[in-house]
RNA sequence: GGCGUCGUGGCCGAGUGGCUAGGCAGAGCUCUGCAAAAGCUUGUACAGCGGUUCGAAUCCGCUCGACGCCUCCA
């Protein structure tokens, strides 16, 4: 039997601030969308974390049996620079300005955003559409709105009519927002939009002639906005309404908001059941951001080439550091938070180095069945790593315990514990076992030599010979570790 | 100005109205020739002021502080 139907998962839903059961729309089956990167940079921590966070779930979800279609795109078009008339595309502005064609900038950083996450043991979505390649199912919701008069065209560029969608529905039950209220604190333009109102969004844009990212429409040539695309490529690929849609808390307005009033101008239908918001990574307590230069890439961390940081981390740490914390809490990135957290994995890993030389007893002292639910219930809470987590270290206990004898479990149990560990730690919270380090052999043998000179040393009580050996090997980075059944060693 | 979030012990970070989060650091202990490593044990807390309650870090109000969105943004 799938474990989703033992398992009830409860959901944060951004669209109503509550907590609520997950039920699909289908049984057994999620669709979910995630908003991608705009590919004109590369991403950075910040943008890792929200992708992640969905990742997590979508582990989460694969782990609990049910069949996932994750679908997360690339915005490789149409992203304007700002909504004012002058509005540029961010891909062509940055190609321009490299003098490269706009698909050279795509793929470059398409290209850096796959290494990221495979660095980063990111599961590879079912979808992953771009927007280039749906220009022509945007031009034909674009012809929909229009027909249904909730859109306008000026000088060729479309635009959304938001006050008159919101006659009928209501623009901004995402974000909380009050149109009439949007209306009077917005600053006023100066006065050369061709928008009937500020808060009008384009659907389409008119291309000016410089502009070199432009396709054919009924409207003329250009380029289609940036909210549309999501909305094109979600329901494209998972219906007019789907389960989930998530994405990093700052995109719920305006994105969101104006996905909902498309897809349901579009359709006649609320596109999401669950919006999910993953929240910000921030650097010295302000949110990471490109434009602002306050952000850190992942490549410097794994580099260590950055001056906020002591020395390099492996990526799978970052990983476990960010799951210590909610998806839906802010975390603020330091040096000393990840030191911490890197302690914290190598312990957690140490123990699960350990789990396949545990042996069984006739008895289990420890109740594990209560252990396992625990961490699902950890999990069903939406998603709460950092319970998870806390229970993960409860099992690092017990393995303790079980390798000094004082805890016991049965066969079955030792088998069943053993599934679960691994379960939550590498198929749903994704982390790497990076602490078993492939040392080649021949380092190997000269090390294991030299331990067995220093255990003759040491038997002689020649304690300064002893000492030499296990300082000078300590400043190469070869630590000696003596236990109960001799000398192991670690190379940092 | 509008909408919203947050303020937990040295640091990071969970949290249900009454019962231990967890990690890191610190302290003590075990192991050790001495260390290191590893393991065990363990203290300090809920921004401030009021209110509701038998009881609040957890609910309400106010004050202070931080942050996010309102323009591109994960």
């Amino acid at each position: 039997m799938e474990l989703y139907k033992s398992q009830q998962l409860i959901i944060y839903n951004s669209l109503s601030n509550k907590k609520e059961d997950f039920v699909p729309l289908t049984e057994g089956y999620v669709g979910m969308y995630v908003c991608g990167p705009t590919v004109y940079s590369n991403v950075h921590l910040g943008n890792v974390r929200t992708f992640l966070s969905f990742d997590m779930i979508f582990r989460y979800f694969k782990h609990l049996g049910y069949k996932v279609r994750y679908v997360r795109n690339i915005t490789d078009a149409g992203h304007l620079e700002n909504d004012a008339d002058a509005g540029e595309d961010r891909i062509a502005k940055k190609a321009r300005l490299e003098e490269l064609e706009p698909m050279e900038v795509v793929q470059q950083y398409t290209v850096d955003f796959h290494n990221v996450l495979n660095e980063f043991n990111f599961l590879p979505p079912s979808i992953e559409p771009t927007a280039t390649g749906h220009i022509v199912e945007q031009i034909e919701i674009i012809k929909t709105i229009l027909d249904k008069r909730l859109a306008y065209e000026v000088n060729g560029s479309v635009y959304f009519d938001v006050l008159k969608y919101n006659e009928s529905e209501h623009y901004g039950i995402l974000s909380g927002r009050n149109i009439e209220d949007a209306i009077h604190n917005t600053r006023a333009l100066d006065g050369q939009s061709e928008k009937k109102n500020p808060q009008d969004f384009a659907l389409w844009k008119r291309a000016q002639p410089e502009h070199i990212m432009r396709w054919p429409s009924p409207w003329g040539v250009g380029f289609p906005g940036w909210h549309l695309e999501c909305t094109a490529m979600s329901t494209k690929y998972l219906g007019d309404q789907f389960d989930i849609h998530g994405g990093g808390m700052d995109l719920k307005f305006p994105h969101h908001e104006c996905e909902i009033a498309q897809a349901q101008a579009n359709k006649g239908v609320t596109p999401v059941r669950y919006w999910m918001h993953g929240n910000m990574l921030t650097l010295n307590g302000k949110k990471m951001a490109k434009s602002t230069g306050n952000n850190i890439l992942p490549g410097e961390l794994i580099s260590g080439n950055n001056d906020i940081l002591s020395k390099p981390f492996a990526a799978t740490v970052a990983r476990f550091f960010m799951l210590q914390a909610h998806y839906r809490s802010i975390l603020d990135f330091s040096n000393d938070a990840l030191e911490a957290a890197e302690r914290g994995y190598f312990r957690l890993m140490n123990a699960v180095n350990a789990l396949n030389n545990l042996r069984s007893s006739d008895t289990s002292s420890i109740d594990l069945a209560a252990w396992k639910q625990q961490c699902y219930d950890a999990m069903n809470d939406d998603f709460n790593t950092p319970i998870l987590i806390a229970h993960l270290f409860e099992g690092v206990k017990y393995i303790n315990q079980l390798k000094e004898g004082k805890a016991t479990l049965t066969e079955a149990d030792l088998k069943e514990f053993k599934e679960t560990i691994n379960a939550f730690i590498f198929d749903v919270l994704g982390l790497e076992n990076v602490s078993v380090q492939d040392t080649s052999d021949k380092l190997s043998g000269v090390v294991e030599m030299l331990v067995k000179m220093r255990d003759d040393a040491r038997a002689n009580k020649d304690w300064a010979l002893s000492d030499k050996i296990r300082d000078e090997l300590q400043t190469l980075g070869i630590q000696l570790k003596d236990g109960k059944d001799g000398t192991t060693f670690s190379v940092n």
